[in-house]
DNA sequence: TGTTGATTGACAGTATACTGACGATCTAGG
DNA sequence: CCTAGATCGTCAGTATACTGTCAATCAACA
């Protein structure tokens, strides 16, 4: 008995597959930002977690990853990285001595307001193909979809609830 | 004089920046992919090349890379990977010694034929928690978006014209 | 024909991402 | 007080992704 055929696969039916055009548009998403910010040596994680933590002084990596959604073992590399171009230092908690307090440096304040301007150019370049109305439309389905997949993600974010026993710690 | 101080910037700033969520949209998307495949030991990454290399038989990897659009030297170790389960086999080419021509392997046919549902379940669970309307609006302008940006990412998608030149040694 | 330039696969190096495990530490319950 | 369970940072292992380089090979031109 032959073996049974494959169902007829195309590939044009590959590239309109919801997972192929995310992992595509991710691509060419980090490759416009390293282009616009080739200037800083900062990659889009590494901003990120550079603006989260300017944004929550002391938070620790725990809390950071849940922040940005981050998986926790890659935060550990990405804050090792930040801390050796000396944009972050950590400082061992008094009250608890597993957490390390993370700080932006003077070096990464002006690191972070340099390329700012370079990460809103980028940002821009990467809906700019699209029409005004279309790039809100897109913006606003995608900011909903990821919204209500929020849990479906192995790190799912969790934002300000995060931060909530922070220094509550008696 | 004492530093300027950073412009106001607020985590929802960077929660609503494209690509923060392209990136979380790609987190949420591989991580539904692998649990409605947890069955097959096949990554995203993986079946897309199968899929290609079903489609194309014979192909070698630098076409493939072109007609998925992945990194060359990523698809090196991913082929490795898919040779190593026997999903596929790599043929020196009897005309060209630099290039190894590649096929699905009876295995990688069957895996393949078995996999199809639940990539599909994951596919249409990636979208699950939009409207319908809302649904291919957004698949709409992403592909759009996807295309229009196409030459601005490292690796552009060649797709068939990638092809043309095969088998046209002479 | 002989050499230049392009192509192919491979490799080293860096940076996300995730899984699973581990010791150190803290918290709660008894 | 003291132990059971939770939490924190870390590490090992795997899998994309990309940059840059290299030798082998091929094609094209002088």
């Amino acid at each position: 008995m032959p073996s049974k055929p494959l169902p007829p696969i195309t590939m044009d039916a590959v590239y309109a597959a919801p997972g192929y055009l995310f992992r595509r548009m991710q691509q060419i998403a980090v490759s416009i930002f390293m282009e616009e910010c080739k200037a800083f040596d900062l990659t889009p994680v590494q901003y990120a977690a550079l603006i989260a933590i300017h944004t929550h002084p002391g938070i620790d990596a725990t809390r950071l990853s849940a922040v940005v959604a981050f998986d926790r073992s890659t935060l550990g590399s990405v804050i090792e990285r930040l801390q050796a171009k000396d944009y972050i230092e950590r400082k061992p908690a008094p009250e608890d001595k597993r957490i390390k307090l993370l700080h932006l440096t003077r070096s990464g304040a002006a690191i972070l307001r340099e390329i700012i301007p370079a990460v809103e150019r980028a940002q821009a370049r990467m809906l700019e193909p699209l029409k005004p109305a279309d790039r809100k439309v897109l913006m606003d389905l995608l900011g909903q979809l990821v919204d209500l997949n929020n849990e479906a993600s192995r790190v799912p974010l969790r934002a300000e609830d995060a931060l909530e026993h922070l220094g509550k710690a008696g």
